[in-house]
DNA sequence: CTCCTCGTATACGCTGGCGTACGCATCTAG
DNA sequence: CTAGATGCGTACGCCAGCGTATACGAGGAG
């Protein structure tokens, strides 16, 4: 038996960095070969065609985004504000993940089967979002939109280009962090108490 | 002379299209010239190549999303509030602005060109978040905090694929729009009409 | 040591897309 | 009405990329 030079798991990881750097068009099987080492020759050994690498990609990439984040976090523990911030740090900031998840986004807008494995995750993280707010919002309505503007703004911080003056983005970031995840809750009834609490400038 | 039977808008309204629809990768003279239902024969005379579309394409795009928008939103006035919520549907709810811009902000990732543009799109559009958010929150910080966090969920909601049990997207919308651009010191605001609904898809 | 298996290299056909060359048709100028 | 200009159709060369067929060569089995 010849030894296998070039498992399935190397194909689907080359896959994935070019994936990230270049959309789903930037994976060609003839490409990712020569980066490899190889030719294609070996390619239709592990794989029947294109489509069936893409597909793998997006199984590894669901399984590494969700169980293996959601794990690691319930795993190590912390209070609301940390574990959401480490949920975010293990998905979106590592050189791996986010550039990967960025492009599943896009790639999510032209393709349904994409758009379904997408909901899959994101329905998974907005849980954990919805628990973690939970624990210090009483309002169901208000947790929810918390909710979608944390994940929002967790997403929408990649796509956005604008400066911010002499505010660097992480320090513009830290402060909506305090904003979404910190101050006390404030209903919208009309028994509404003062204005949210603000932090010491930072 | 003869008659311009597709002058070089033409050619630019189908590539925003396909752009829209498919990405950069998806602008492709041959496919464009069918839609239009000529042939690529008279797209060399309006344009150097392909890339050069592109630019036009992008420059288009720019100044339709910066002056006309911001124009006639100040044009139209109103509260600050009530103003934001006009530039966001103006720019992200019709069904031809927003898919491009979607497509731009992608495309900004892999192309440094591409980046520059959006960053001055999106500096403009932050200075009027601004301002508007100026309007009734005096913390500059948190001025500036309150900004990103409303650009990124107007962005990052279309990329974002979560459900909401029984709520919908939109209702969940509206009371985030609540809870950052009311005046803190205020009970919540009516909100008279509608948030874009959900994305478009495909 | 020999054979057989299986991963890889190489070569091929095919499709699609870019840019060019050139001919045709049509409109305008005179 | 003629002549020139110009947009467009058509055909071409070229290259990249997919999937297939076949040859090669290195291990393991006997």
């Amino acid at each position: 038996m010849g030894v296998t030079r070039t498992p399935r798991e190397r194909w689907i990881e080359q896959g994935l960095q070019a994936l990230a750097a270049g959309g789903p068009d930037a994976v060609r099987v003839e490409a990712l070969a020569k980066e490899l080492g190889v030719t294609k020759g070996g390619f239709y050994g592990s794989f029947a065609d294109r489509d069936a690498l893409l597909q793998a990609m997006l199984d590894t990439w669901e399984r590494e985004s969700t169980d293996e984040v959601i794990d690691r976090v319930e795993r190590e523990g912390g209070d609301p504000k940390t574990r959401i911030q480490r949920a975010g740090v293990l998905t979106f900031s590592g050189d791996r993940l986010l550039p990967i998840d960025l492009a599943v986004r896009d790639w999510a807008r032209r393709d349904e089967a994409v758009a379904e494995r997408l909901r899959r995750v994101d329905n998974r993280r907005m849980a954990l979002l919805r628990d973690m707010i939970g624990t210090f919002c009483p309002d169901a309505d208000e947790v929810e939109a918390r909710s979608l503007i944390a994940f929002c703004v967790a997403i929408g911080e990649h796509f956005l280009a604008a400066d911010h003056a002499d505010r660097t983005r992480a320090e513009v970031l830290v402060r909506a962090a305090d904003l979404l995840l910190d101050r006390p809750t404030r209903t919208t009834a009309p028994s509404s108490e003062d204005r949210p609490g603000h932090r010491p400038g930072r």
